[in-house]
DNA sequence: GTGAAAGCGCTAACAT
DNA sequence: ATGTTAGCGCTTTCAC
């Protein structure tokens, strides 16, 4: 149990160079003072004894962990695994890793992982959310202490934290807007869980374009999902069963507009013929899904990789600013929308 | 730049509580020689200044840092995601953590990643991989420094990794019996690639039904894909194009599946009535495919579980052999298979 | 350009 | 049951 790390430390390179530790460390942070023939004479050393540094002693002398937190929400969203790609590709550039807090966890249990976090000293915490908060006390504090957030999928309105999302009103504006230059008219819509701001704020798109359009929002079109294939499933046999008259549907996720497909199907519609959708996202399943399916795409590699960086920004630029940057979702036609014709 | 941590440290709370650094460690690691009186007055202490102990400072002077590695190749396989899913649970519940090594990575970075995670003194290494290794010296090397490495996914014929897998002969196997069982005798099948060892595996278990059944192997019949959709399209379009006749198809995984699907579909040829497809995996997208995708069901969650609970067991038990576990993959049938029926 | 001394916050081993 | 003394391996500060 009691672990040994036998490993090679500073002070047996300095002996085998010759030199005094301080140089050593100086070689290893690569600092200018040194002179090239006794770095030369370092690293060989280094290179002799395969000498790697102690970042847990590094850690306590020099204050800084090169530590990331990364918090997320749901690993079975590949929305959410390839933001963390991204964050995890854009760290190690920057010579940080990433400690995973927690990807599932209950809203409640946020606080935990949190401290967790903080004994272990990570620098700054990118939290992958799709919302569900009405406090975020505890990530103030944090960024109180001196540990920067950075936020993707969710912002509170008014706090300081750096925002790197997709803008969801634009995308939903588009989706919307892409069934109405088809001739749609009577659109039904499926959301994300009401209190994600995503689901809010593509809701808010799909009423703005129909507003545009002249169309009355009708809410008997709107079903709440929770992203998951089934529920866009459900939603839709639900409206379904409500008996009324929509000729698209706009999913705001790829999930559940392929899941609503397969109502559509087992209810003898078919897509596009009788029913366009669109879906949101870009999933590699959209593609592939029957009819391929036209959706919105977005860019969450990009993200992940801001975000990371906006991170790091933050934590070696103390006095840098919170900022929002939103990255606009594109529209991408596939077969799954045809234009309107009345039946 | 320079970061500040100004957080309590023990000797702060120890003049808080009026007792010595030594008690307010002991009460910090629940160490039984304490009163209970003095422990009660510690803990005050502790609650009133809101102290949390340096993770670094800790692992610094006890030589351990109760984290772990996690490296693994593509989060963009929800096999992989909701092995990790299980894996970080599984450490929460023991206290350690997980560093995020690198998810997607070329062969030839791993020893660099390996590297850095042994910088930051990670006490075990979980490898979440599909094979293409012909060599694991440093992975050999690791462990016999002391840091136990668990995988999943592949390992090396004679390796002392404790392996954590699915038995993919046996799901082959399965596979393809259930199309037999269903009277199908020329049967398709679409690999991963070659060097993985779950590809090979789930391949000989097809072979093994094929050779049980009498039925000769056909090499004509057999596309190797990436594990993506596209790689499944692809692969049933090369062998749609080479006329041979099949009435069935086992695809190595989900995605490919609903790749060949889509393939067959463009050929007009209608699943399952003209031609039979299982998958595996049994991803959330499979049952909403069209039609819903029979297929192996992998227990990756729990697969995540056990491995980061046998890589802790090894740490924690330095003397325990490494051993493998296999789990089974379960047959789900839903709508992709009809009995065969000459045309 | 290089070295000596001090200390980061904690635990281990021994005291008492 | 509690305190004292040494470090863990490194960076920092300040000499030279």
């Amino acid at each position: 149990m009691s672990k040994l790390f036998p490993s090679i430390t500073i002070k047996q390179v300095a002996q085998e160079a010759g030199v005094s530790i301080q140089t050593v460390s100086r070689v290893v942070n690569n600092r200018y003072d040194v002179a090239p023939e006794t770095r030369q004479r370092v690293q060989e050393a280094i290179a002799r004894l395969g000498y790697q540094p102690n970042a847990m002693a590094r850690g306590l002398a020099s204050r800084r962990s090169r530590t990331l937190g990364l918090i997320t929400q749901d690993f079975n969203d590949p929305f959410f695994t390839q933001v963390t790609t991204g964050a995890e590709q854009e760290a190690h550039e920057h010579g940080y890793f990433f400690m995973l807090g927690s990807v599932c966890c209950e809203k409640e249990e946020e606080p935990k992982y949190l401290r967790l976090l903080t004994e272990r000293h990570v620098e700054g915490v990118l939290l992958i959310r799709g919302g569900g908060f009405d406090d975020a006390d505890h990530l103030l504090k944090l960024q109180g202490h001196g540990v920067p957030v950075v936020t993707t999928g969710f912002y509170l309105p008014g706090a300081p934290f750096t925002v790197i999302d997709v803008d969801n009103i634009d995308g939903g504006w588009q989706a919307t807007r892409h069934l109405i230059d088809n001739g749609h008219r009577q659109i039904a819509t499926i959301t994300g869980p009401k209190n994600w701001k995503s689901a809010q704020d593509r809701l808010q798109g799909y009423c703005k374009a129909l507003a545009e359009a002249g169309i009355d929002y009708n809410e008997t079109l709107l079903g709440e999902g929770s992203w998951h294939h089934r529920s866009g499933y459900g939603a839709i046999q639900a409206i379904l069963s409500r008996n009324l008259a929509f000729s698209a549907i706009f999913a705001q996720n790829d999930r559940m507009a392929i899941g609503a497909i397969q109502a559509l199907r087992q209810h003898g519609l078919q897509v596009p013929e009788n029913i366009s959708v669109i879906g949101y996202d870009d999933l590699p399943e959209a593609e592939f899904a029957s009819p391929a399916l036209s959706t919105l795409r977005q860019p969450a590699v990009e993200i992940g990789q801001a975000a990371t960086r906006e991170l790091i920004h933050q934590i070696e630029s103390p006095e840098a600013a919170p900022r929002q940057l939103l990255y606009n979702a594109e529209l991408i036609v596939r077969n799954s929308v045809l234009p309107y014709r009345s039946m």
